[in-house]
DNA sequence: ATCCTAACGCAACTGTTGTCGCAGTAGGGA
DNA sequence: TCCCTACTGCGACAACAGTTGCGTTAGGAT
């Protein structure tokens, strides 16, 4: 659905790559790597486009001209990261699914810090903002699918909106990790998903014909 | 619990306001009122040290010193925020709480982007992500009177954990707009909430008494 | 083997960010 | 009223981010 191949995955440009094989490639390959190297060795903060380009035996201006600034960087990065086979687990219940999920999510949020540093830049960069927002789409995407299982068993009705589920059993764990950093909460992550499975289970996850509304209250929670 | 009058609610200095009246009280006013002028009028983005001096009227050096960087202006803006008397709407039922808090997220979230920017502070400075992580902290624990009054109806059993139960609730939201970046989806926040209030009904918010313990996954959701 | 040109290296330049020393100003106490 | 000193204003400075023009290199096609 993203950027496709292992070769294109260069971010916002055209899908025309002039000049795939050679020193084009070579340099793209060395930057990213010194992209990825800077980030587990010393975070976000250190990183600079200076400090990828010195790590690159690359000149400031190339990467300038080719990724923009720092996020476009990332962006690339996270490209190519999207692109990896990954598929939601297979526990037999919905309740095992998202619980397991929650557990990768949890993992991949507290051990390398490079996840931490892309949602970062999104807030800087407009085009890490998009490349993030397209990897998420994609993952949410693929984790449909555990829905699908649930369905199939009869475990959870039809029309019950398989993205809505997935996020709303995930979001607790972003939200008490990258937000309120709180550190891992392994039994908010379980609780999460086994709410989230049982109010599936009972329909509320499909959308109700009658177009009832809530009143929409005024004064901000989040000022 | 947060920083309490306000007077003091100056960040990470400690409680002793060497010359409360006069030049320090009347520079701070300006400063703080210029970084919430410059914050809806141009964004985040546009907030640098330099422009907020220049709009408060006063030398770059002194905003420097005093407040050392963007994060800090943030921070003293939110602790100053924190200090008003919001209290959770009561409705009558779990549900109706917590639809009725995502409500006032979902609002507050899309509206100003007052609340966005001290988040995409908080990833850049500390004092912004200590002073937001100070925020949350006691909104959260404002809003637990919402699940304690499920408990006094009976609705929910005792021994719920308000925090999770609310954190679950809410994160949907966040999850949706800050990090999706999906916008608004009223429909998202309102089954979350019932999604919740049903999974805290059936004592899914209480911590069961056997350790026991779900398989970690090891490859990565956000990697 | 030869040419074309996309992409890179290089250096110089501008603007911004953040720091430092010093002098001046204005609260607040004696 | 006068002094003390906390705080501010000011200018100079270093470091960094980002851009531009121009010459050079090396894929890729003929």
């Amino acid at each position: 659905m993203t950027a496709g191949g292992a070769a294109s995955a260069m971010s916002g440009r055209a899908a025309v790559v002039r000049r795939p094989g050679g020193r084009s490639a070579r340099i793209r390959a060395q930057v990213l790597e010194a992209v990825r190297e800077l980030l587990v060795e010393q975070g976000f903060d250190a990183l600079s486009v200076d400090a990828v380009a010195e790590r690159a035996g690359v000149h400031r201006t190339t990467v300038y001209r080719r990724w923009r600034d720092v996020g476009g960087l990332l962006a690339d990065v996270l490209d190519a990261a999207g692109a990896d086979g990954w598929q939601p687990p297979d526990t037999g219940t919905l309740e095992g699914d998202l619980a397991a999920v929650n557990g990768e999510v949890e993992a991949g949020l507290t051990g390398e810090p490079v996840t931490a540093a892309l949602i970062a830049a999104s807030f800087r960069s407009p085009q890490a903002a998009e490349a993030l927002q397209r990897f998420w789409d994609e993952r949410y995407a693929r984790c449909a699918v555990v829905v699908e299982r649930a369905v199939a068993r009869g475990e959870v009705p039809e029309g019950t909106r398989a993205r809505r589920v997935v996020v709303a059993a995930t979001a607790p764990v972003y939200q008490q990790i990258l937000l309120l950093r709180g550190g891992a909460d392994p039994l908010l992550a379980r609780q999460a998903a086994a709410g989230v499975a049982l109010a599936a289970s009972r329909g509320l996850f499909v959308d109700e014909r009658p177009g009832r509304r809530a009143e929409g209250g005024l004064s901000s929670f989040a000022r």
